[in-house]
Order: C-alpha cells, then structure tokens, then sequence
DNA sequence: CGTTTTTTTGATCTTCATCAAGAGGTGTGG
DNA sequence: CCACACCTCTTGATGAAGATCAAAAAAACG
C-alpha cells in the first residue's frame, strides 16, 4: 500500500514553490505513495492528526457525520491539495472527518517532518499559509452560498464552475456521486434531484454523469452573482470545489 | 485619528510569539493605532486590502451586502484578531466587507512591510499561519453550524458560548445589536427574536443586554453536540466568535 | 439474473423568510 | 417640554423552501 514516492511528483508541489532545495530534498525523502479505494476513510472526526496528507489524484471528502448518520459535507479537495493542513501542523484534533469519493493516490509525510522544517524555512511556511488561505476562502463562499441561495442556485452554480474548471477536457463530468454532492452543497439527495430538474429550465442539464451547458448566459443569471470573480484559485494553491 | 502605536500593546499580540526581535521592531515601529466609531465600513467587499489590520479593542463583523441591502454575516472578530490576513498577505480582492460594530481601536501596518518581513522570519509566518488556521476552523463550524443546527439550536450555542467566553465577568452581556447577531447566525432579525423565545423555554434567558444561563444543563442538551471541545481557540490565536 | 445501492417521485410537515404593523427607545429641533 | 422622525425590536399572518417519510424506478454489481 506505501511505498516511495517519485521524487518529480513531489517537486511540482506548489508546496515546494521557493523552497531551499536541501529543505526541501530531506522532506522529499520521507514522503510516501498510498493508494486508496473509494469510500475509505482518511481521518475521523476527532482523531489527532498526525499526518500530512497530500492528494495526488482523486477526489476526497470534508465532512461531518452525526449519530443519526447524516452527514454534513464541507469541502471536496481534488488533485494537489492538503488535507487539513492546519490540524496536522498544530496537532489539532479534527473537527471533520476525510473520506475518499473516488479511488485516491495520496502522499503522505509524517507532520513534525514538516512541523520542524517549517521553523527553517520561511518559503515553506509561507506555502503552507497560502494553502490554508485558499481553504479559508473555499469556506467563506460556502458559508454565502448556504446563507445566500437557494438550493438550486447552489446546484446551478457549482456545476456551472465544475465545467469550467473542466474547460480543456472535451465534456465536463461530475466526477462524485449525487449523493456527495448534496452533502457538499448542504441539502439532502432528494431536494438535489429536484434542483437538478430546476437548474434544467434554466440552460444546465446533467445527462448521467455529463454536464450539458445548454445556455450559459441563462444559467448565470439563475444563479446569481459570481463569488468567483477569478477564473480559479490555482494562485492561492486551492484545488478544492 | 492615526498616531504611533505603544510598543508593549504590540510586543504582546500572539504574532509576535518567539518573532526574531530584530524583526519584531522594526515591523512595530511602522505600526500606527486608529481609532473607528461603530458602523465604520473598514474594508468593502472587492477591495484590494493593501494594510494588515489587527483588533485592538472592539468588535468587527465580516459579511457580505447584496444589491438589495441583505446582509450575510461570517464572522464576528474581537479583540487581538487578524483581520483578514490571507487577503492582506497575498494582496487579494476581498470576497466580504469589515464593519465595526462597536467603537474599535484598531493597529494598523502597511501589508508590504509584513510580506518581507515574513520572507526574513519564519516564525513571524508560521504565527500568520497560525491566525488564518484559526479563522478556518471558525469557518468550518459554521458551516456545521448552518447545515446542522435550526436556528433556536445556534442562538442558544451562540449565546453559551459566548457567557463562558466571558466567565471572568460577573454577568455576561451580549456586546453587539441583535440585529448583527441575526446576520452572523444567518437568520432574520425576526426569526432571532422568535428563536430567542424559544431558547428562553430551554433555560437561557436574554435580559437586555445580559445573557442569564438559568439552567446550563438543559440549554447544552438543547444545543446538541457541542463543536467546541476545547474550552477556547486562544491556543490557535483566534478570539473570533 | 437476482440483489443491493443509488436516484427519483410523490405527499406531507417543519422551518424559516417575508410582509405588515405595532411597541419601545433615542435623538433633534421647535 | 413636547412633537416628530427614526431607530431597533417584537408580534402576527402568510407563503415558500426544503426536510422527511415512503415507495417506485433505475443503475450498479456480483
């Protein structure tokens, strides 16, 4: 399941941006590659987190889940963003839990590895702030989103961006299942079919898993006014959805 | 309205634990200490923030305002919070507005000078990391907060939290109009007043401005699950609520 | 195929927003 | 001192959004 990770991989990191490289090479030494099956789970709500974790592809799950079992989603992390940095650095114990949605490469590095690393360079800190700004941005809209929409215009609205986060590949996807969606979104399945039906009306449909932009110009008028006024966050080193 | 700040007020702000004294003081030199009455728009929603801004005393709110006037609260900082220093650092457009709910004594220092100041100390960095983790975890329970909870559970959570924030005091108060509260918790101002009545049934009453937590037991229970086990996030440098 | 899981659909109920109006408080100017 | 505008907060009536429960339909999967 662990083994060494490739060393090219690691060095396109955004977290390694400006790092000194003999900071950075002892790090690189002492990451690993898992692999893990969808639906496994990473960190549980609770647990102290000990390791940085890093994924490398696939898509992973914040959330919360209540005695009942129902589940309260936060954020999707996808391709090159950290999981829970601030809890691994500050050996908090996690307010949310982390499961994959989809089969995930992951890399992964004992947290006081980096923890002292951290004290030596700047450029590596710094890094890791500007990941956790990212994140802390990604859950301000949230909190508009939720506070700020309807349950349909959040539908709409992280479709839309999924396609054109999407805009080389040929036909964008919902890479999750509908379920995680709604969770991520804050509403329960059955209202997401609903909104799905309505977001259809207004120029976005979902054909299994394909997203078809019918007419962009009425679906982001449905939705309402754009929190991502950027193209995307790949500045701030945010992968997250 | 602008003049030099006291250094001891200065040298005491968690962002400046274990900061190299050289660079401790010439970033406090260049400090300066203004003073803001309540309802002072600090910064608008789109705008470049060019300053790093940090609470003296007083209380800001971060929120949103829509086209017709709605308000979307996120956050309520106090005293010794950041604000937004994600945005400041990497010379972001701000998704949200800062307003002062109550006069504000605010320290204020150009954010260029903290950039390079965070290029030469990593500890100054690793403390600016430390302060936007924090606001991250506000903003995770949140979200909890918004999907899980109805809106009597957050007033009541909200109110405890904030009489044991205060348990030094002899009667806690709630410090900012109920208005403010209704757009930090995501509600109407109508529904916090029927919410309040229905708090007031499960043994925490609002007096005026004093919060009377008639019995702790019952309100906790009401509240469900609390997401704050630890008694407070001042470890994490956020004074946030 | 049969079995399990996911998604959809329908009916109903709860929660909360909205609109409208009134009550209490505060400040201003005559 | 009063009259008046102007707050904030409360209360009531109504409506809309979304949750819940139950069951059917559609996919996924061994």
């Amino acid at each position: 399941m662990s083994l060494r990770a490739q060393t090219e991989d690691l060095l396109d990191l955004p977290l390694f941006d400006g790092v000194e490289s003999s900071v950075a090479e002892s790090l690189i030494e002492a990451f690993a590659a898992c692999q893990y099956r969808a639906g496994t789970l990473l960190i549980e709500s609770g647990d102290c987190v000990s390791k940085l974790q890093i994924i490398h592809r696939g898509i992973v799950e914040l959330c919360r889940v209540d005695q009942e079992g129902h589940q309260f989603g936060v954020l999707l992390l996808s391709a090159k963003d950290v999981l829970l940095p601030a809890a691994a650095i500050f050996e908090e114990r996690s307010l949310i839990c982390a499961r994959t949605l989809t089969t995930t490469r992951m890399l992964e590095i004992e947290a006081d590895l980096v923890r002292s690393a951290m004290k030596r360079s700047a450029a590596l800190t710094f890094n890791m702030m500007k990941v956790t700004s990212g994140q802390w941005r990604m859950a301000v809209r949230n909190i508009l989103e939720l506070t700020g929409r309807t349950a349909a215009e959040r539908v709409g609205a992280f479709l839309l961006r999924l396609a054109d986060l999407q805009d080389g590949a040929a036909s964008p996807v919902l890479p999750i299942p509908k379920r995680s969606l709604a969770s991520r979104l804050g509403i329960t399945p059955e209202t997401l079919s609903r909104s799905l039906q309505i977001v259809a009306d207004h120029g976005l449909h979902l054909r299994g898993r394909a997203i078809v932009v019918r007419d962009r110009e009425r679906i982001k008028e449905f939705c309402g006014p754009d929190l991502y006024p950027d193209r995307n966050e790949h500045p701030l080193n945010v992968f997250a959805i």
